[in-house]
DNA sequence: TAAGATAGTAATTGATTACTATCTTATTGC
DNA sequence: GCAATAAGATAGTAATCAATTACTATCTTA
């Protein structure tokens, strides 16, 4: 028995629809995701979808902007408070991880959008979310060296890199062993390697 | 005017089409190359792939063996022949870095690969790869540990994993900034934070 | 409770996709 | 120089895609 879906309120269809699509990536390749397999996910039809957005490239800047938002909120939330730039690097590594245990399309989506040649609207969020990501490092990671608890020689632009290609790294593992929760697994015995590649010696 | 194509052997026309699937994935999300833009890239005309490769699953497989062999290829060969295992990682990274800007399109088609839900026949390619690759990346960390260049206290997957994300982490700095000759740039310090990570304190 | 606004359905559109059948032209071995 | 065959061109096919249409159900409010 299919239940039978209420009509919902313009907003409240706009973030179910976005929630559908990231659910959808955590199993599918993001570009695999058709407007079909949006609408039968949620119990609609394919043409009701073009009432809430103009078009497919909505839905995908609608997504990203999502995921941009909560994303940023996370571990902005996440190393709030903490004193040491290290101990706030390692927080916010985690709920990162954490964020992605969550919602294993993300990682795969916003790699999807950087590689697409045009610069379509979602792609643009993608990069604005990756420029405000590593200010964010670039901020602690010099407040390290100031503080002593980082390698005052270290090359800032390189550490955010490997900051974020950790992650990734991680990704790829998960996609290999086809287990997304080995991440979270093995999340500490990374972040432990690329702290002592970044921290001053004692 | 248009050169006009000379008939080429099987073989020769099957190479010339892995090539160009490699060369259109520099610049294109490769799920969205079709045929016929592999065609029309090499003056063919779209029919006349399938008098090569049975359907597109074939011409995507034959494109990751190709990868798959000129990688482990390269990396074997840089590390040949270097005692220290430390410098035979560093190696094998500039090697695989230099393989990537010379074939942009390489780390997007094996990630894109990997994340496609169903076990397509290429995707096995990229996974054995993967796997492969691991073994080597195994092998010289279990020995840079034993004779004491590494800590020895190294999560050996861990620090595998880092590695390869290192370099996932440069690829998406290039597709952030549009410029895959930056990775070269990069790749130094990068991997001198690596090092830092792995090697026993002297 | 009537009427307008909002949300959704079902069917259809043109464009694009991978793939194929048939005809034509090169190339090669004798 | 002449078949035999390999490679390519031409012209299709069916399936799938995002998007649009005409219409209907369901809310909201005056």
């Amino acid at each position: 028995m299919v239940s039978r879906t209420k009509n919902l309120p313009a907003d409240e269809r706009r973030a179910v629809t976005v929630e559908t699509v990231i659910d959808l990536a955590g199993s599918k390749n993001p570009s695999d995701i058709t407007t079909a397999a949006i609408a039968q996910q949620m119990n609609l039809t394919q043409g009701a979808l073009f009432r809430h957005f103009p078009n497919k490239e909505a839905i995908w800047k609608a997504v990203m902007e999502w995921v941009a938002e909560r994303l940023l909120k996370r571990i902005d939330a996440a190393a709030q408070g903490v004193d040491s730039p290290l101990a706030a690097l390692e927080t916010m590594f985690m709920s990162h991880i954490e964020f992605v245990v969550e919602h294993p399309g993300v990682p795969r989506m916003m790699f999807g959008e950087l590689q697409q040649s045009a610069s379509t609207p979602a792609k643009r969020v993608v990069q604005t979310l990756l420029r405000h990501y590593g200010e964010r490092l670039g901020k602690l990671i010099d407040s390290g060296k100031l503080c002593g608890e980082l390698n005052p020689e270290l090359d800032s632009q390189a550490a955010a890199t490997v900051f974020i290609g950790t992650i990734q790294g991680l990704v790829m593992q998960s996609l290999l062993a086809g287990d997304v929760k080995r991440i979270r697994r093995e999340a500490p015995g990374v972040f432990e390697i690329y702290q002592r590649g970044i921290r001053s010696q004692q």
